[in-house]
RNA sequence: GCGGGCGUGGUGGAACUGGUAGACGCGCCGGACUCAAAAUCCGGUUCUGGUGACAGAGUGUCGGUUCGAUUCCGACCGCCCGCACCA
């Protein structure tokens, strides 16, 4: 190689950060508040980190696919906004507080500092001065005022509420805190309990956060079709079924049912066990009470409700149906839910599965009422019930219809008999947001045992959390604060005690997308910087937030556009989930989990231990997980190949939708090809410059070819979220730069033209390696940050000449050079020439031309 | 159980509205440079047969529509994900 001068390595340790510094000098990826550039607007924004210590490859995703999104918007001429913060509360800095003796904000603010500090490192394009973390009472005290509008506006309730209580730990559990019926701390039994909760009526939004659904275009279809089934709308009737004796002043129960068709098939009536005339028969029955109690004991989680048997206990009453006047036992039974419809259900085992195996389990009757369509007079039903839709039999005035007119008949009676009517359900339910914790958003209430429930008085907030607790006892260090919660009631002056309980941490995450407009201001949003930036355009994260934390915000947009706070009702416009990022995992032969450095890969795929030299088991492909020790540390990789070569590999290898293996030989191509690239720019950035010719030929008419068409599948995969292909693209134009400097000028001029073209395209992806290629080329010109996004040149992706594939019945025999819109007779006579020997003794019946793609012959022989 | 998605070389994947399947990367093979190795560069790489131009097969399986199917339709097999006593 010639040009030895340029042959040393590309020192990207040096370079990275030289680069990060100058565009921060330059303040490239500052955004204003409310921009007047008369740019039309993009914000991309990133789900922020918790901040747990370390950045990990699953981080290093995430921002670069949001980077690549935020470069290249800017580069097309977009005033972008991309900020990043702290989801920062939460129980990991609880627990460290308890088992190093430290407290949550030293350690939350630590380690928000040590993954800033990476971040940077990765050349992200964030404008760092919006930072802020949740945990700031700045931030989580505009929360308080939110919560205070949304009281005021109807949007919160304080109710009784079932939860997961750990008897032990004096605390409630998430579901997912609840491990085989146990606390997954504590390991006690963990026991259902009702207990004063703050509700936010995400119902009342149930309607629009479904019919929202179809207002979002650039969302996943299932992310969207999660979200439907989780608000899982139905349609149904409410029926009250009178007692044929009160009980407790009870005369009537109402049920709630999708299937009014099936009234004349009902055997018995069933109630939850915490339903009012449930507790109301408990009073003079042992039995039933004891049954009320063990189901209790069975907590709310989901595996003690997969593990239970259809267990009911029948309470000595009876009901009416209305349609038929007979009477019916009501019984308590374990699978009917408090929490959905009425609490209440008619059984009519034909037509319901439950139903069916309750009724197989007490000896009920099954009558039928429902047959398939094509079934004769002697429909029985087997071991099952039939739930299909059908012909209703056996019930009177609904005989012969279909189960869809049916329905709406029976209806019509209920409604004419004043006993029903038709009734909307959900699914989703208010979002319980009390959390017996430390590390969290104090709730602004004070309770006065004269005046109830009070909110904190705007001069008072934000209401912060005290610095000098203690985590040496379980519960809540809230509660056990000597003074924190005695408190002056605001509208009575007697003394009163403050909420101690704090904000379910996912509002924290609910609004953070709109204080990012204006981190600094005020109020919690600020209206001119909201209406200006909202909604976000991209969002970009993981699929596990499909449900939960999307719908949240989706609420909270609505219920903050309700209140004044914004003017959107969706919060993110463009939504994009990305895949994981997996690694093998190892075991050494004792079934101890190993980190992937401490295994070595041998040439017959077999692997040992580095150390002890024993054979190692290659486990499955999973998602790097602490526990399985496969996780590669970015900062690690960051050190050995820069984060060009991490944000280059984590782009380049799968559609950034799916999960993606990290394998270090991937890592060595992706930094194999940040050398060449490096290397190949100062070959060309040492050759000669030229004035651009008049024309192009040959050799350099070719190469512009490539270098125009580059841009414009680059572009077009960047605008597709398709970054494997844009990389695939960029390998072609490297490619195409190889080889020693030519001597002809045209030439020369092109292959300039081509690593110009290469520095922008790959900017994006790998921002401080697009900056070095540029300098070179154009020593003091700038930043690629600042620059345009090169465009297509339209004459130069044209095409003159065509390959064409000539088939014979289909079938590929040979392919024929042509000029580009030739005409169909031209080419159908060269195709027969370049296929003569396929044609020889057959007949033609037709002859298919698509311009420039095919000629197809169908022959008979 | 309900809902959804995906099956393409050794491997990750590409393929516009049906039109040359396998772009590009990884791996592997061969070559150049080197005393040697690393690095780098060049070439090859779906399978089967053939030295070869070439022939046949081929996108989970079976079938259908079509001049032509990875792409559209039907059935099946396998894998993955979400929800789940929601009445």
């Amino acid at each position: 190689m010639s040009d030895t001068a340029d042959n040393a390595r590309y020192d990207f340790a040096a370079a990275e950060p030289h680069w990060q510094a100058a565009w921060e000098q330059a303040a490239c990826f500052k955004a204003e508040d409310v921009p007047n550039s008369g740019r039309p607007k993009y914000y991309v924004l990133e789900m922020f980190p918790y901040p747990s210590g370390k950045i990990h490859m699953g981080h290093v995703r995430n921002y670069t696919l949001g980077d690549v999104v935020a470069r290249y918007k800017r580069a097309t001429g977009f005033d972008v906004l991309h900020p990043m913060g702290w989801d920062a509360f939460g129980l990991p800095a609880e627990n460290a507080a308890r088992q190093r003796k430290t407290d949550p904000a030293s350690w939350t603010y630590a380690n928000i500092a040590a993954m800033r500090a990476e971040l940077k490192r990765m050349g992200l394009s964030l404008d760092w001065a919006r930072e802020f973390a949740t945990c700031d009472p700045e931030y989580y005290g505009q929360q308080q005022k939110i919560f205070l509008d949304f009281w005021k506006a109807g949007l919160v309730e304080r109710r009784a509420s079932a939860v997961n209580w750990d008897p032990v730990d004096n605390t409630v559990l998430a579901n997912e805190q609840v491990i085989d019926g146990r606390g997954w701390l504590s390991g006690a039994l963990v026991e259902k309990k009702f207990l004063a909760q703050w509700f936010l009526k995400i119902t009342d939004f149930a309607p629009e956060l479904l019919a929202g659904l179809q207002d979002l275009p650039r969302w996943p279809e299932r992310v969207k079709l999660m979200q439907e089934n989780w608000i899982g709308r139905s349609e149904g009737a409410e029926v009250t079924f009178t007692l044929t004796a009160p009980v407790d002043g009870l005369d009537g129960v109402t049920v709630y049912t999708t299937r009014p068709d099936t009234l004349f098939g009902m055997s018995f009536l069933a109630i939850a066990p915490e339903h009012p005339l449930a507790q109301a028969v408990a009073v003079h029955n042992e039995e039933a009470a004891a049954f009320i109690r063990a189901c209790a004991a069975h907590g709310t989680s989901e595996a003690a409700i997969e593990s239970a048997e259809k267990e009911g206990v029948f309470t000595g009453v009876s009901v009416v149906n209305p349609f038929n006047g007979q009477a019916f036992p009501v019984w308590i039974a374990n699978f009917v839910l408090m929490e959905y419809g009425t609490g209440a259900i008619f059984g009519c085992p034909c037509g319901d599965q439950r139903d069916f195996e309750f009724a197989r389990k007490y000896g009920l009757p099954i009558p039928i009422v429902v047959a398939p369509k094509d079934a004769g007079p002697d429909f029985a039903l087997e071991d099952k019930a039939f739930d299909g839709d059908g012909v209703i039999v056996n019930s009177g005035f609904l005989n012969g219809l279909a189960t869809r007119q049916a329905k709406s008949a029976a209806i019509a009676r209920l409604v004419e008999m004043g006993v029903g009517k038709a009734v909307v359900n959900w699914r989703l339910r208010d979002w319980g947001i009390s959390r017996q914790r430390y590390w969290g958003c104090p709730i602004p209430v004070i309770h006065c045992e004269d005046c109830g429930a009070q909110p904190v008085p705007a001069d008072q907030l934000p209401v912060t959390l005290p610095q000098d607790v203690t985590f040496d006892r379980p519960g809540n260090p809230l509660d056990h604060h000597p003074t924190w919660k005695h408190v002056a009631c605001p509208a009575c002056g007697k003394p009163a005690t403050r909420e101690t309980d704090t904000f379910d941490t996912f509002i924290d995450s609910s609004w953070y997308f709109a204080r990012f407009c204006a981190p600094h201001a005020q109020t919690p949003t600020d209206l001119a910087a909201v209406n200006h930036w909202l909604p976000v355009d991209q969002y970009v994260g993981g699929i596990e937030h499909a449900i939960l934390h999307l719908l949240y915000a989706r609420f909270f947009t609505k219920a903050m556009q309700k209140t004044g706070h914004v003017n959107v009702t969706e919060p993110f416009a463009g939504l994009f989930t990305q895949g994981m990022v997996t690694h093998e995992s190892y075991k050494d032969s004792e079934g101890n989990w190993l980190y992937p450095e401490e295994v070595q890969k041998d040439a017959d795929g077999s692997a040992t231990h580095v150390t002890t030299g024993l054979p190692v088991t290659v486990g499955r492909i999973e998602k790097m997980s602490k526990s399985k020790r496969n996780t590669v540390d970015p900062g690690v990789i960051i050190d050995r190949f820069g984060a060009d070569t991490a944000r280059w590999f984590v782009l380049s290898d799968n559609p950034p939708e799916r999960d993606v293996e990290w394998t270090e030989t991937g890592a060595q191509g992706a930094f194999r090809f940040v050398q060449r690239v490096h290397r190949l720019a100062g070959v060309i950035a040492a050759a000669p410059r030229v004035a651009a010719p008049a024309s192009f030929t040959g050799e350099a008419k070719k190469l512009r070819q490539l270098t125009h068409r580059a841009i414009a599948a680059v572009t077009e995969a960047l605008d597709t979220f398709a970054f494997n292909v844009a990389v695939a693209r960029i390998y072609e134009l490297a490619g195409a730069l190889a080889g020693p400097t030519p001597a002809d000028e045209a030439l020369l001029w092109a292959r300039f033209e081509a690593m110009d073209t290469l520095a922008h395209l790959v900017a994006p992806m790998m921002p401080h390696l697009g900056e070095e290629i540029f300098a070179r080329l154009h020593p003091g010109a700038g930043l690629v940050a600042q620059r345009s996004w090169p465009v297509a040149d339209k004459a130069l992706l044209e095409v003159d000449e065509v390959t064409l594939a000539v088939q014979v019945n289909g079938k590929l025999r040979g392919t024929i050079i042509v000029p580009a819109g030739n005409d169909s007779e031209a080419n159908i006579a060269l195709a027969a020439a370049a296929v003569s020997t396929s044609l020889q003794g057959v007949t033609i019946v037709k002859r298919i031309h698509v311009p420039d793609r095919i000629v197809n012959f169908v022959v008979k022989a």
